[in-house]
DNA sequence: TTTATAAATGAAATAATATTCATTTATATT
DNA sequence: AATATAAATGAATATTATTTCATTTATAAA
């Protein structure tokens, strides 16, 4: 008996995923992703019963991936600004290095595939919890402005979307970002 | 001779605009769209050529709208902080009021209908303009950072764009906005 | 009124895309 | 080596969406 090779259903993921960073959700074709993963039209549909429930499979995929460490390389005895430096910088490389990720959620969310959810919110949570630790630890040293944590991640997670998103699209490489002015806006943005 | 109901273009284009905003770009269809509009399919051929045609012209009618409704109530003889201020204020309040328009910015980027030529390049600037000269002209006068003006502008919308989205996922409403702490951080990360 | 002209209509043609299925291929078991 | 079984294929078919166009309708001008 010939064996299924399951390693080909993260193949289809990993490639639609890569397809509708490209040309969004709405771009992403079947033949063309099959072409794309090398493999037969009809094969897709021995993994997924239809393009609903490869979109919908998608997204629990992704849900499972998406608990990065942005805290790698950080070490506990290092100064408070240096830790935030180096957290918004990991958050940022990730955020470039796997632009799918984001896009696929940003269109998920208002597409005809998405049917309901909560998971996210707990997700992004565990996603932000080292940051989120981090401002709240400044603010007692009185290094940090002394407004709503909440707030201060917001505005510091929705500068680096922003500069991964126009990074993305423009297509130009993470070798072009201006790390240091965009490190400079968020320490002078949130220090007291 | 009947005479050419113009109002028509903008009813399909807020028509267009509330319908992505609920199923995605890749939601909309185009006899959905007319009947929505309450009007026949093949009119709205009369004042499209195609599909394409409709969602780059809806992205620029949106981009020209946007930009109308930012600068509301801004006065040349008033102090730059002052401006931008102002100006930011006004962003962040119609992106809460209209969450339509963020949902189609940022999903036009990634569609398969984006694509940069010289004549929306040339919108793009003529109505970013006005902005981009304000950043540079705080730094002519060294109250602004010396740093990339579109990097600048893409950071403080991003920050904006981001408390703009939670506040309309979190369906709090605009009242309980910390204006004063947003702009604080904002003036800020740009300031010298 | 009547006429000329362009707008508006919507069913039908065309085009694009999703899905199926008869056939071929690979491999585990005998 | 032969057989059985399920995977993989991709052209054919079904489905869905876009676009056209012959016809109808509204209005400005004669």
């Amino acid at each position: 008996m010939r064996i299924k090779d399951e390693s080909k259903e993260s193949i289809i993921f990993e490639t639609a995923l890569l397809m509708i960073s490209k040309t969004g959700l709405s771009g992403l074709k079947m033949s063309q992703l099959a072409k794309e993963a090398n493999i037969a039209t009809g094969t897709v549909y021995i993994y997924f019963k239809d393009k609903d429930e490869l979109i919908r499979k998608l997204y629990l995929y992704l849900l499972k991936k998406t608990t990065l460490d942005y805290s790698k390389g950080l070490d506990e005895n290092v100064p408070l600004k240096l830790k935030i430096k180096i957290l918004t910088f990991n958050y940022l490389a990730e955020s470039i290095l796997h632009p799918e990720y984001g896009a696929f959620f940003e269109q998920y969310f208002r597409s005809p595939f998405f049917v309901e959810n909560e998971m996210i919110k707990n997700e992004e949570n565990t996603v932000l919890g080292p940051i989120y630790e981090l401002v709240i630890e400044g603010q007692k040293q009185a290094i940090i402005k002394n407004i709503n944590p909440e707030l201060l991640v917001s505005l510091v997670c929705g500068m680096l979307n922003e500069v991964a998103k126009e990074s993305i699209y423009t297509q130009s490489g993470i070798e072009k970002i201006d790390w240091e002015s965009i490190f400079t806006v968020i320490w002078d943005g949130i220090k007291s």
